[in-house]
DNA sequence: CTTGAAAACGTACGGAA
DNA sequence: TTCCGTACGTTTTCAAG
């Protein structure tokens, strides 16, 4: 892949919505030879998506914790993120290679909710679950370059 | 806050690109009504920006790994986040309560470029690592309803 | 929240380097 | 190919009601 392309996903990974206009000047390209790379970029799979960053503390959400899971039985089929896959607290979900299997990463309200969720996720997997709170979030999901 | 700005948040977190016109038929409100509350959430701080999602494997880092951190020195001052920001493969620094002090998610291309990751951290932070290797990712910064 | 109007933007297409 | 200019429809944006 290009320099310039390069420049294109760096921009638009900062700010999904600057157009076309602006990243013609910022890479020296007139805004339709930039519009025909984003396409491209899009069809083939680099750009997987637009979003908006929330701030989840103050959306009511303000307690972030990551539960990683380990099966109770080792013979278990590895289908943990289809059965989570409803469960809309969690946020994200990796397959790992370490001391666990799978590492959750959830957003609830309160200890209170978070306790009922690793009920539910202890139940509906079949797994031990060892919980990590964040006590805060120093930066998150920053571009990458 | 409102049933109504929990959908706009939920529809604009889903496709942060989303026009006035689209949100407005989703939701039953004009153009610039919803205009207007896109605006006063990101004034709110409620929307923190906008981004695009890159396929990180296919841009050339396919490495994703957790690492913790854990401090040599107890009495050490507590900015690590701050030492660690110019460390461009570092996506997002947590402060954790657990048995480690942060977790950082990075981003590599190749095992040997984890390996000179880890050396720098360790070096700029005088902290002891632990490292979780991604294998897959099943989901990735969901939104959250 | 609505209307309305001007400016900016997205998008498609033909042609040039 | 990749890039540029033009042209048209749509969207954004900002008043004022």
């Amino acid at each position: 892949m290009e320099k310039i392309d390069r420049k294109i996903l760096r921009l638009l990974a900062d700010d999904g919505r600057m157009s076309y206009t602006d990243l013609g000047k910022a890479t020296g390209l007139s805004t339709s030879a930039v519009h025909q790379r984003v396409k491209r970029l899009e069809e083939r799979g680099l750009i997987t998506g637009y979003g908006a960053s929330i701030d989840h503390a103050q959306a009511g959400r303000p307690l972030t914790a990551f539960i990683s899971i380990t099966p109770f039985d080792p013979a278990a089929p590895d289908d943990y993120p289809d059965r989570l896959a409803d469960v809309e607290e969690i946020e994200s979900c990796w397959s790992v290679a370490g001391d666990e299997s799978y590492i959750l990463k959830v957003r609830v309200a309160t200890p209170a909710d978070l306790e009922a969720l690793l009920a539910r996720v202890r139940t509906m997997a079949n797994v031990s679950t060892r919980t990590t709170i964040v006590l805060s979030t120093a930066y998150e999901n920053r571009p990458i370059g």
